[in-house]
DNA sequence: ATGGTTTGCTTAACCGGTTGTGCAGAAATA
DNA sequence: TATTTCTGCACAACCGGTTAAGCAAACCAT
């Protein structure tokens, strides 16, 4: 068992009290003799002692740790550096303000499917059962277990999603411009003929990069064909839907895809590869995150890119306030995305 | 604030004890009244309560809960899907088992180097401050850390490192096989002029591999040439070393490399392609850990493949069991790597 | 009627901390 | 000398649970 207060006050002849004011300098701490404090310190020191996180979670209300809150386990069986790029940002901020992180998972995505209200209650129970004083939530648009948090005044942060609701703070990218980008940069390219490889339509995410391919298209008068946006949520689903549409003549036959996902646009070029069409010369691709992978592929996967791991920071900043009970002046953030050019498009690359 | 056990005991007029009783369905709880039983069960479901896990864990001395323990937040910079893989295993296997996750890094590698013991003992703190009921430690193979954990009975799992120590329980992949296979692989081919980027002499795993590697070189006669064998700890690192290798008059250029890790010998790859050199026509490659990268590179990467989920799951068990006060009768696990052919090597792809 | 057992609950101590209040004795002031 | 103020610490309640022990009433057997 490991050494309490109480041994240590009994060891210093004080009582329990004056041990917590010395050792936290807090309260009458100012009024202990030099000598008890030294006394007390010294006790402390050659019993070994360190405070138990619980106790004094329970004390003071607060643990100085925060919750991580996957929407899937899944989110870490990706190929793609996303949720490395993620956690890493989330690590690092959570060191530079002195959090310790919870990670919350699922069992599975049917958990919730149907709005099981018994498993969002129960993950209320989970996160706001004291040992984090806030979270940060991966969650999908229409997860009720944001507004439920809010309800109960948890403190908590959306990251790479968001909510009309002006109370929800978030931390998003501009998805909608980034679908844009995407399929302007292929239009730039001379192509019209683009299919668009869409996520779960629960995604906000991957609905606003649909939104955003659709705004494009539209703009420019190049028809939005329904059957050219085939879901392929995962590199592991089924592209049978998306070949087919490569596999008709020539005349009407895409030219270009833009996929909401790195992943996916990594698996389609293989794909596309064993039909015997070459990209970028048969077929250009983009694909969204711009992760690291992107530059080992052959060829390298021009994609737009968002900062996630200066995301991840500003959601813990963002975080923070809310523990704190600050309100910064910008409490929804959206970041804009960039394209980065490499050469699965074949454009010739911006240096 | 949140409904307590108090206010349930005082919406059903019963005690504390009562409540605690009925919801726990522990100790006299078979001798509740089924009437007193309904009411308090529905006072509570009513009141919305949810117990407080920091006052249960300081009541029941754990708390479902254990940490996982990285050597360096870096392990999130990584490209490849080694950490991913770790982690989805971990999580995993956390659910499985009904434990929460408590993710600990720290600021630099800085911290640590020198025996700093200040932090580890802040460390030891922090971990055994009554949130984690035990530990999945991921560190160098020297880091005291490990044993002094042990000295305070805390328990604790290595993953993906080992120890000499009959006590410290561990699953690691036997890295010197599987630097013996890679090496072996590559003098199959008619290679005998092999480089070796080596990860960091800290870490176990890249010394066992670096000691396959020579054992393997050995064992056939093959000299063993020290320049030959390049601290390469990470992609980002200098390989400017390694590439002068090959920057000589052909007869004593190397054919083949060895990379102790996907990250290095996808980056290796690169560079010597900006060199002209071809892979596998001018230089074989291989690397370490088979992630899902290795499919997608250009070529796709010859790699030694350790079952990474599988071991972050058999870590969770060997955890659980000690958290338990079980012992197995096998504690310290070697899992044996594969080989996992594809085309940097110029081998036929075996099926 | 008497003693023993069972039933159904309460009391209170405890987990390991934090913190408001209070009480001696010394020092300062009247 | 009497009163107030300050110093230095202890006491005890509290955070929100768990659980051993105990007690009154009801039940049973003798």
């Amino acid at each position: 068992m490991r050494i309490t207060l109480r041994e240590v006050a009994e060891y210093a002849c004080v009582s329990k009290a004056s041990v917590s004011y010395v050792l936290n300098g807090k309260g009458d701490s100012q009024r202990i003799n030099p000598e008890t404090r030294t006394r007390i310190m010294e006790a402390a020191k050659k019993l070994g002692y360190h405070p138990n996180a619980l106790a004094r979670g329970l004390a003071n209300r607060h643990t100085h740790t925060v919750a991580i809150v996957m929407q899937y386990p899944l989110l870490f069986a990706g190929w793609s550096g996303f949720t490395n790029a993620l956690m890493h940002g989330v690590t690092d901020a959570a060191l530079e303000y002195g959090y310790d992180l919870l990670l919350h998972t699922r069992r599975s995505a049917q958990d919730w499917q149907g709005q099981n209200l018994d498993g969002i209650s129960a993950d209320i129970a989970r996160l706001t059962d004291g040992r984090a004083d806030g979270a940060l939530l991966l969650r999908d648009i229409d997860d009720p277990l944001t507004e439920c948090l809010h309800e109960n005044e948890f403190p908590a942060v959306l990251m790479f999603t968001h909510s009309d609701n002006p109370d929800l703070w978030y931390v998003d990218c501009d998805n909608i411009a980034g679908g844009r980008m995407a399929a302007n940069h292929l239009m730039d390219l001379g192509h019209t003929r683009i299919v668009h490889l869409c996520g779960s339509p629960r995604s906000g995410a991957a609905s606003e990069r649909r939104e955003g391919y659709i705004t494009a298209l539209k703009n420019r008068g190049v028809p939005v064909r329904n059957e050219w946006m085939c879901e392929v949520t995962s590199p592991i689903a089924d592209f049978s839907e998306a070949l087919a549409l490569f596999q008709t003549n020539k005349s009407d036959r895409p030219t270009a895809v833009f996929a909401w996902s790195d992943d996916v646009a990594i698996q389609m070029m293989r794909e596309l590869h064993e039909l015997g069409f070459r990209v970028p010369d048969d077929v250009a691709m983009v694909g969204f995150d711009s992760t690291v992978l992107c530059d080992h592929t052959d060829p390298p996967l021009t994609s737009v890119c968002q900062p996630v791991h200066q995301m991840a920071v500003q959601a813990m900043a963002l975080l923070h306030n809310h523990i704190e009970g600050e309100v910064p002046e910008v409490t929804q953030i959206r970041i804009s995305p960039s394209l980065d050019i490499r050469r699965s498009c074949g454009a010739s690359i911006q240096l």
